[in-house]
DNA sequence: TCATATATACTCACTGAGTGAGTATATATG
DNA sequence: CATATATACTCACTCAGTGAGTATATATGA
Protein backbone atom coordinates (compact mmCIF):
# COMPACT_ATOMS: atom_id res chain seq x y z
CA UNK A 1 0.00 0.00 0.00
CA UNK A 2 -0.34 2.49 -1.40
CA UNK A 3 -0.39 3.53 -5.49
CA UNK A 4 2.39 6.59 -6.06
CA UNK A 5 4.98 3.75 -6.14
CA UNK A 6 7.16 5.01 -8.84
CA UNK A 7 5.95 2.20 -11.17
CA UNK A 8 2.55 3.09 -12.46
CA UNK A 9 2.41 6.78 -14.65
CA UNK A 10 3.77 4.51 -17.99
CA UNK A 11 1.30 5.29 -20.59
CA UNK A 12 2.33 8.67 -21.58
CA UNK A 13 5.31 6.83 -22.66
CA UNK A 14 2.74 4.26 -24.56
CA UNK A 15 1.03 6.64 -25.51
CA UNK A 16 3.54 8.46 -27.62
CA UNK A 17 4.30 4.72 -28.93
CA UNK A 18 0.61 4.52 -30.18
CA UNK A 19 0.59 7.33 -31.60
CA UNK A 20 3.54 6.27 -33.98
CA UNK A 21 2.26 3.17 -34.57
CA UNK A 22 -0.35 5.26 -37.82
CA UNK A 23 3.51 6.43 -39.18
CA UNK A 24 6.31 8.31 -38.67
CA UNK A 25 6.29 11.78 -37.37
CA UNK A 26 8.47 14.46 -34.67
CA UNK A 27 8.33 15.79 -30.85
CA UNK A 28 6.08 18.27 -31.39
CA UNK A 29 3.46 16.56 -33.56
CA UNK A 30 3.35 13.67 -31.34
CA UNK A 31 3.31 16.11 -28.05
CA UNK A 32 0.34 17.73 -29.92
CA UNK A 33 -2.01 15.29 -30.68
CA UNK A 34 -1.04 13.86 -27.45
CA UNK A 35 -2.64 17.42 -25.42
CA UNK A 36 -5.66 17.52 -28.49
CA UNK A 37 -6.45 13.72 -27.76
CA UNK A 38 -5.80 12.63 -24.45
CA UNK A 39 -5.31 16.41 -22.92
CA UNK A 40 -8.07 15.83 -20.23
CA UNK A 41 -6.86 12.40 -19.35
CA UNK A 42 -2.88 13.02 -18.86
CA UNK A 43 -1.32 16.09 -18.41
CA UNK A 44 2.39 16.02 -20.74
CA UNK A 45 4.16 18.88 -20.71
CA UNK A 46 6.83 19.48 -23.80
CA UNK A 47 9.76 19.30 -22.35
CA UNK A 48 8.44 15.67 -20.76
CA UNK A 49 6.96 14.71 -24.17
CA UNK A 50 10.91 15.31 -25.79
CA UNK A 51 12.41 13.47 -23.01
CA UNK A 52 9.94 10.48 -23.10
CA UNK A 53 11.27 10.26 -26.86
CA UNK A 54 14.66 10.36 -25.51
CA UNK A 55 14.17 7.91 -23.73
CA UNK A 56 12.10 5.66 -25.78
CA UNK A 57 15.08 5.83 -28.68
CA UNK A 58 17.89 4.88 -26.47
CA UNK A 59 15.64 1.54 -25.31
CA UNK A 60 15.35 0.56 -29.20
CA UNK A 61 11.91 1.38 -29.25
CA UNK A 62 11.77 4.02 -31.84
CA UNK A 63 14.46 5.13 -33.90
CA UNK A 64 15.40 8.75 -34.98
CA UNK A 65 16.27 10.45 -38.31
CA UNK A 66 17.13 14.26 -38.65
CA UNK A 67 15.05 15.45 -41.81
CA UNK A 68 16.59 19.23 -43.15
CA UNK A 69 13.77 21.82 -43.67
CA UNK A 70 14.55 24.73 -46.61
CA UNK A 71 13.36 27.28 -43.62
CA UNK A 72 12.44 25.94 -40.37
CA UNK A 73 14.65 24.25 -38.34
CA UNK A 74 15.62 20.22 -38.98
CA UNK A 75 13.18 17.88 -37.52
CA UNK A 76 13.99 14.03 -35.40
CA UNK A 77 11.74 12.27 -37.46
CA UNK A 78 10.78 9.45 -35.58
CA UNK A 79 9.43 5.56 -35.86
CA UNK A 80 8.89 3.28 -33.94
CA UNK A 81 10.69 -0.04 -34.08
CA UNK A 82 9.89 -3.63 -34.48
CA UNK A 83 10.44 -3.81 -31.04
CA UNK A 84 8.39 -1.38 -29.96
CA UNK A 85 5.23 -2.43 -31.80
CA UNK A 86 5.92 -5.50 -29.58
CA UNK A 87 6.16 -3.59 -26.39
CA UNK A 88 3.75 -1.43 -27.77
CA UNK A 89 0.94 -3.99 -28.26
CA UNK A 90 2.02 -6.47 -25.27
CA UNK A 91 1.25 -3.15 -23.06
CA UNK A 92 -2.30 -2.58 -24.64
CA UNK A 93 -3.38 -5.58 -24.12
CA UNK A 94 -1.56 -6.77 -21.07
CA UNK A 95 -1.30 -3.82 -19.62
CA UNK A 96 -3.36 -3.28 -16.28
CA UNK A 97 -3.94 -1.07 -13.20
CA UNK A 98 -5.89 -1.80 -9.94
CA UNK A 99 -6.23 2.11 -8.70
CA UNK A 100 -8.56 4.67 -9.74
CA UNK A 101 -6.33 6.74 -11.09
CA UNK A 102 -4.33 4.43 -13.25
CA UNK A 103 -7.72 2.93 -13.99
CA UNK A 104 -8.97 6.86 -15.51
CA UNK A 105 -5.60 7.17 -17.12
CA UNK A 106 -4.04 4.00 -18.45
CA UNK A 107 -7.12 1.58 -18.86
CA UNK A 108 -8.87 4.85 -20.77
CA UNK A 109 -5.62 5.23 -22.62
CA UNK A 110 -5.10 1.45 -23.72
CA UNK A 111 -9.02 1.49 -24.89
CA UNK A 112 -8.09 4.85 -26.88
CA UNK A 113 -5.27 3.39 -28.84
CA UNK A 114 -7.50 -0.01 -29.21
CA UNK A 115 -9.72 1.32 -31.06
CA UNK A 116 -7.31 2.68 -33.52
CA UNK A 117 -5.31 -0.30 -33.83
CA UNK A 118 -6.86 -3.44 -32.47
CA UNK A 119 -10.45 -2.77 -32.61
CA UNK A 120 -11.15 -6.78 -32.41
CA UNK A 121 -9.37 -6.46 -28.89
CA UNK A 122 -11.22 -3.90 -27.04
CA UNK A 123 -13.33 -6.58 -25.53
CA UNK A 124 -10.65 -9.09 -23.87
CA UNK A 125 -8.93 -5.28 -22.52
CA UNK A 126 -12.00 -4.46 -21.45
CA UNK A 127 -12.69 -7.87 -19.35
CA UNK A 128 -9.65 -7.66 -18.05
CA UNK A 129 -9.35 -4.59 -16.60
CA UNK A 130 -12.73 -4.89 -15.08
CA UNK A 131 -11.89 -8.67 -13.73
CA UNK A 132 -8.92 -6.94 -12.15
CA UNK A 133 -10.95 -4.42 -10.26
CA UNK A 134 -13.15 -7.21 -9.15
CA UNK A 135 -10.68 -9.07 -7.92
CA UNK A 136 -9.10 -5.99 -6.10
CA UNK A 137 -12.42 -5.37 -4.61
CA UNK A 138 -12.54 -8.65 -3.07
CA UNK A 139 -9.08 -7.89 -1.46
CA UNK A 140 -9.65 -4.53 -0.39
CA UNK A 141 -13.12 -5.85 1.30
CA UNK A 142 -11.14 -8.56 3.74
CA UNK A 143 -8.28 -6.15 4.14
CA UNK A 144 -10.68 -3.54 5.46
CA UNK A 145 -13.00 -6.51 7.80
CA UNK A 146 -9.50 -7.25 9.50
CA UNK A 147 -8.27 -3.84 9.90
CA UNK A 148 -7.76 -3.38 13.83
CA UNK A 149 -10.88 -0.58 14.61
CA UNK A 150 -8.64 1.76 16.56
CA UNK A 151 -6.89 2.47 12.59
CA UNK A 152 -10.02 4.85 12.34
CA UNK A 153 -7.77 6.67 9.32
CA UNK A 154 -6.47 3.83 7.80
CA UNK A 155 -9.79 2.50 7.45
CA UNK A 156 -11.34 5.95 6.30
CA UNK A 157 -8.90 5.45 3.08
CA UNK A 158 -9.27 1.73 2.45
CA UNK A 159 -13.21 2.69 2.39
CA UNK A 160 -12.61 5.73 -0.26
CA UNK A 161 -10.56 3.42 -2.20
CA UNK A 162 -13.31 0.81 -2.01
CA UNK A 163 -16.15 3.33 -2.65
CA UNK A 164 -13.90 4.55 -5.40
CA UNK A 165 -13.19 0.73 -6.92
CA UNK A 166 -17.37 -0.05 -6.56
CA UNK A 167 -17.56 3.73 -8.87
CA UNK A 168 -15.78 2.72 -11.58
CA UNK A 169 -17.26 -0.41 -12.09
CA UNK A 170 -20.69 1.22 -12.40
CA UNK A 171 -18.34 3.94 -15.04
CA UNK A 172 -17.29 0.97 -17.10
CA UNK A 173 -20.35 -0.25 -17.48
CA UNK A 174 -21.68 3.09 -19.17
CA UNK A 175 -18.52 2.53 -21.62
CA UNK A 176 -19.61 -1.48 -21.88
CA UNK A 177 -22.96 0.05 -23.68
CA UNK A 178 -21.00 3.35 -25.26
CA UNK A 179 -18.57 0.89 -26.75
CA UNK A 180 -21.00 -2.48 -27.21
CA UNK A 181 -18.61 -4.27 -25.90
CA UNK A 182 -19.40 -8.00 -25.37
CA UNK A 183 -20.01 -9.75 -21.59
CA UNK A 184 -17.34 -11.99 -21.27
CA UNK B 1 -5.00 19.33 -16.59
CA UNK B 2 -4.67 17.27 -15.11
CA UNK B 3 -2.85 16.31 -12.28
CA UNK B 4 0.89 14.50 -11.23
CA UNK B 5 1.75 18.13 -11.88
CA UNK B 6 4.76 17.30 -9.56
CA UNK B 7 3.02 20.10 -7.05
CA UNK B 8 1.01 17.36 -4.78
CA UNK B 9 2.61 14.91 -2.71
CA UNK B 10 3.67 17.10 -0.13
CA UNK B 11 1.95 16.07 2.89
CA UNK B 12 4.23 13.27 4.07
CA UNK B 13 6.85 15.78 4.72
CA UNK B 14 4.01 17.45 6.85
CA UNK B 15 3.23 14.10 8.42
CA UNK B 16 6.85 13.66 9.94
CA UNK B 17 6.81 16.93 10.96
CA UNK B 18 3.56 16.47 12.58
CA UNK B 19 4.94 13.44 14.36
CA UNK B 20 7.42 15.78 15.82
CA UNK B 21 5.54 18.04 17.01
CA UNK B 22 5.01 15.15 19.95
CA UNK B 23 8.23 15.52 20.94
CA UNK B 24 11.66 14.97 19.02
CA UNK B 25 12.37 11.56 17.39
CA UNK B 26 14.50 9.71 15.00
CA UNK B 27 14.16 8.72 11.82
CA UNK B 28 13.47 4.91 12.40
CA UNK B 29 10.90 5.90 14.83
CA UNK B 30 9.23 8.32 12.48
CA UNK B 31 9.05 5.65 9.82
CA UNK B 32 7.54 3.08 11.68
CA UNK B 33 4.97 5.77 13.43
CA UNK B 34 3.90 6.55 9.89
CA UNK B 35 3.61 2.84 8.48
CA UNK B 36 1.47 2.29 11.75
CA UNK B 37 -0.80 4.88 11.47
CA UNK B 38 -0.76 5.79 8.25
CA UNK B 39 0.06 2.70 5.91
CA UNK B 40 -2.94 2.49 4.49
CA UNK B 41 -3.34 6.18 3.48
CA UNK B 42 0.16 6.81 2.17
CA UNK B 43 2.92 4.36 0.98
CA UNK B 44 6.72 6.00 2.36
CA UNK B 45 9.55 3.85 1.90
CA UNK B 46 12.39 4.34 4.43
CA UNK B 47 14.98 5.60 2.16
CA UNK B 48 12.45 8.21 1.11
CA UNK B 49 11.36 8.88 4.84
CA UNK B 50 15.16 9.64 5.92
CA UNK B 51 15.07 11.78 2.21
CA UNK B 52 12.33 13.99 3.15
CA UNK B 53 14.04 14.57 6.93
CA UNK B 54 16.82 15.56 5.17
CA UNK B 55 15.32 17.98 2.96
CA UNK B 56 13.12 19.19 6.10
CA UNK B 57 16.55 19.76 7.60
CA UNK B 58 18.37 21.45 5.35
CA UNK B 59 14.80 23.97 4.58
CA UNK B 60 15.56 24.38 8.44
CA UNK B 61 12.44 23.03 9.74
CA UNK B 62 13.74 20.26 11.95
CA UNK B 63 17.35 20.28 13.34
CA UNK B 64 19.46 17.13 14.09
CA UNK B 65 21.51 16.30 17.00
CA UNK B 66 23.38 13.05 16.97
CA UNK B 67 22.58 10.83 19.85
CA UNK B 68 25.50 8.37 21.01
CA UNK B 69 24.36 5.06 22.10
CA UNK B 70 26.61 1.78 23.94
CA UNK B 71 25.49 -0.67 21.74
CA UNK B 72 23.52 0.30 18.85
CA UNK B 73 24.89 2.91 16.34
CA UNK B 74 24.28 6.17 16.88
CA UNK B 75 20.77 8.34 16.21
CA UNK B 76 20.14 11.46 14.87
CA UNK B 77 18.07 13.12 17.08
CA UNK B 78 15.40 15.27 15.35
CA UNK B 79 13.62 17.91 17.17
CA UNK B 80 10.90 20.45 15.43
CA UNK B 81 11.78 24.02 14.90
CA UNK B 82 10.13 27.51 15.64
CA UNK B 83 9.65 28.04 11.90
CA UNK B 84 9.29 24.31 11.38
CA UNK B 85 5.99 24.44 14.11
CA UNK B 86 5.25 27.36 11.93
CA UNK B 87 4.89 25.53 8.86
CA UNK B 88 2.99 22.88 9.77
CA UNK B 89 0.16 24.59 11.31
CA UNK B 90 -0.10 26.39 8.07
CA UNK B 91 -0.69 23.36 5.80
CA UNK B 92 -2.87 21.79 8.87
CA UNK B 93 -5.46 25.09 8.37
CA UNK B 94 -4.64 26.07 4.87
CA UNK B 95 -3.75 22.72 3.00
CA UNK B 96 -6.15 21.90 0.65
CA UNK B 97 -6.86 19.90 -2.60
CA UNK B 98 -8.80 19.12 -5.68
CA UNK B 99 -8.33 15.64 -7.03
CA UNK B 100 -9.60 12.43 -5.71
CA UNK B 101 -6.36 11.20 -4.84
CA UNK B 102 -5.13 14.53 -2.88
CA UNK B 103 -8.06 14.70 -0.72
CA UNK B 104 -7.78 10.94 0.81
CA UNK B 105 -4.38 11.52 1.19
CA UNK B 106 -4.13 14.76 2.15
CA UNK B 107 -7.07 15.96 3.44
CA UNK B 108 -7.14 12.62 5.76
CA UNK B 109 -3.53 13.36 6.53
CA UNK B 110 -4.88 16.41 8.16
CA UNK B 111 -7.79 15.34 9.41
CA UNK B 112 -5.12 13.06 11.70
CA UNK B 113 -3.48 15.56 12.67
CA UNK B 114 -5.83 18.53 13.46
CA UNK B 115 -7.10 15.57 15.67
CA UNK B 116 -3.82 15.33 17.71
CA UNK B 117 -2.95 19.01 17.77
CA UNK B 118 -5.86 21.26 17.04
CA UNK B 119 -9.00 19.41 17.54
CA UNK B 120 -10.18 22.58 17.91
CA UNK B 121 -9.84 23.43 13.83
CA UNK B 122 -11.46 20.56 12.52
CA UNK B 123 -14.43 21.86 11.04
CA UNK B 124 -12.63 25.06 10.00
CA UNK B 125 -10.37 22.04 7.86
CA UNK B 126 -13.25 20.09 6.87
CA UNK B 127 -15.38 22.88 5.76
CA UNK B 128 -12.71 24.57 3.71
CA UNK B 129 -11.80 21.21 2.12
CA UNK B 130 -15.36 20.10 1.50
CA UNK B 131 -16.33 24.46 0.15
CA UNK B 132 -13.34 23.63 -2.15
CA UNK B 133 -14.50 19.89 -3.64
CA UNK B 134 -18.01 22.05 -4.03
CA UNK B 135 -16.53 24.66 -6.18
CA UNK B 136 -14.22 22.16 -8.59
CA UNK B 137 -17.23 20.24 -9.25
CA UNK B 138 -18.95 23.33 -10.40
CA UNK B 139 -15.51 23.71 -12.82
CA UNK B 140 -15.67 20.31 -14.03
CA UNK B 141 -18.94 20.48 -14.60
CA UNK B 142 -18.84 23.71 -17.27
CA UNK B 143 -16.01 21.99 -18.36
CA UNK B 144 -17.58 19.02 -19.42
CA UNK B 145 -20.42 21.29 -20.93
CA UNK B 146 -17.93 22.65 -23.02
CA UNK B 147 -16.56 19.74 -24.47
CA UNK B 148 -16.59 19.06 -28.10
CA UNK B 149 -18.66 16.05 -28.09
CA UNK B 150 -16.03 13.99 -30.49
CA UNK B 151 -13.75 14.02 -27.44
CA UNK B 152 -15.15 10.79 -26.40
CA UNK B 153 -12.05 9.88 -24.01
CA UNK B 154 -11.08 13.50 -22.61
CA UNK B 155 -15.22 13.41 -21.84
CA UNK B 156 -15.18 9.78 -20.12
CA UNK B 157 -12.06 10.51 -18.34
CA UNK B 158 -13.92 13.93 -16.92
CA UNK B 159 -16.81 12.26 -16.45
CA UNK B 160 -15.11 9.92 -13.77
CA UNK B 161 -13.68 12.41 -12.25
CA UNK B 162 -16.95 14.38 -11.68
CA UNK B 163 -18.31 11.33 -10.42
CA UNK B 164 -15.39 10.75 -8.01
CA UNK B 165 -15.88 13.92 -6.52
CA UNK B 166 -19.64 13.37 -5.63
CA UNK B 167 -18.44 10.70 -4.07
CA UNK B 168 -15.99 12.30 -2.28
CA UNK B 169 -18.70 14.38 -0.97
CA UNK B 170 -20.78 11.79 0.62
CA UNK B 171 -17.63 10.29 1.94
CA UNK B 172 -17.03 13.19 3.65
CA UNK B 173 -20.80 13.47 4.68
CA UNK B 174 -19.98 9.99 6.63
CA UNK B 175 -16.76 11.74 8.30
CA UNK B 176 -18.71 14.94 9.47
CA UNK B 177 -20.60 12.43 11.54
CA UNK B 178 -18.01 10.58 12.83
CA UNK B 179 -15.96 13.64 13.86
CA UNK B 180 -19.33 15.35 15.21
CA UNK B 181 -18.21 18.30 12.75
CA UNK B 182 -21.05 20.75 12.93
CA UNK B 183 -21.75 22.64 9.54
CA UNK B 184 -20.93 25.88 8.40
C1' DT C 1 24.72 -24.32 20.10
C1' DC C 2 24.57 -22.44 16.07
C1' DA C 3 22.36 -20.54 12.30
C1' DT C 4 18.90 -17.58 11.02
C1' DA C 5 15.59 -14.28 11.26
C1' DT C 6 14.15 -9.92 12.85
C1' DA C 7 14.61 -5.27 14.85
C1' DT C 8 17.31 -1.09 15.10
C1' DA C 9 19.20 2.85 12.45
C1' DC C 10 20.79 4.64 8.43
C1' DT C 11 23.41 5.59 3.72
C1' DC C 12 24.09 5.50 -1.18
C1' DA C 13 23.75 5.31 -6.09
C1' DC C 14 20.66 5.52 -9.44
C1' DT C 15 16.49 6.21 -12.44
C1' DG C 16 12.61 8.79 -13.52
C1' DA C 17 9.14 12.59 -13.31
C1' DG C 18 8.50 17.12 -14.08
C1' DT C 19 9.13 22.08 -14.75
C1' DG C 20 10.34 26.50 -16.71
C1' DA C 21 12.92 29.02 -19.36
C1' DG C 22 15.58 29.57 -23.41
C1' DT C 23 16.71 29.31 -28.66
C1' DA C 24 15.66 30.07 -33.28
C1' DT C 25 12.71 30.91 -37.16
C1' DA C 26 8.38 31.79 -39.89
C1' DT C 27 3.91 33.47 -40.55
C1' DA C 28 -0.23 35.75 -39.42
C1' DT C 29 -2.73 39.84 -37.45
C1' DG C 30 -3.96 44.37 -35.97
C1' DC D 1 5.62 47.66 -38.29
C1' DA D 2 5.31 45.53 -33.96
C1' DT D 3 3.62 41.71 -31.74
C1' DA D 4 1.72 37.47 -31.15
C1' DT D 5 1.52 32.77 -32.32
C1' DA D 6 3.05 28.37 -34.41
C1' DT D 7 6.94 25.37 -35.35
C1' DA D 8 10.58 22.49 -33.29
C1' DC D 9 13.53 21.62 -29.82
C1' DT D 10 17.30 21.87 -25.81
C1' DC D 11 19.00 22.53 -21.20
C1' DA D 12 19.70 22.77 -16.38
C1' DC D 13 17.64 21.70 -12.52
C1' DT D 14 14.85 19.75 -8.51
C1' DC D 15 12.10 16.32 -6.38
C1' DA D 16 10.24 11.51 -6.07
C1' DG D 17 11.23 6.97 -5.36
C1' DT D 18 13.47 2.47 -5.16
C1' DG D 19 16.43 -1.27 -3.86
C1' DA D 20 20.26 -2.70 -2.04
C1' DG D 21 23.84 -2.27 1.26
C1' DT D 22 26.02 -1.50 6.10
C1' DA D 23 26.38 -2.53 10.80
C1' DT D 24 24.93 -4.29 15.18
C1' DA D 25 21.90 -6.63 18.72
C1' DT D 26 18.56 -9.77 20.22
C1' DA D 27 15.29 -13.37 19.88
C1' DT D 28 13.93 -17.99 18.10
C1' DG D 29 13.95 -22.55 16.63
C1' DA D 30 16.34 -27.03 15.06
Amino acid sequence: MTESKHSGNISPEFALLGFLISGQSHGYDLHQRFVTELGHVWHLSQSQAYAILKRLESRGDISAHLVEQEKLPARQMLRITTQGRKRFFEWLELGLGTNARSIRLEFLTRLFFAQLHRPESISQIYNSQSDEIESSIVKLETLIEHLPPEQTFNRLSLDLRLQQLRLIQNWMAEIRTQFHISRI
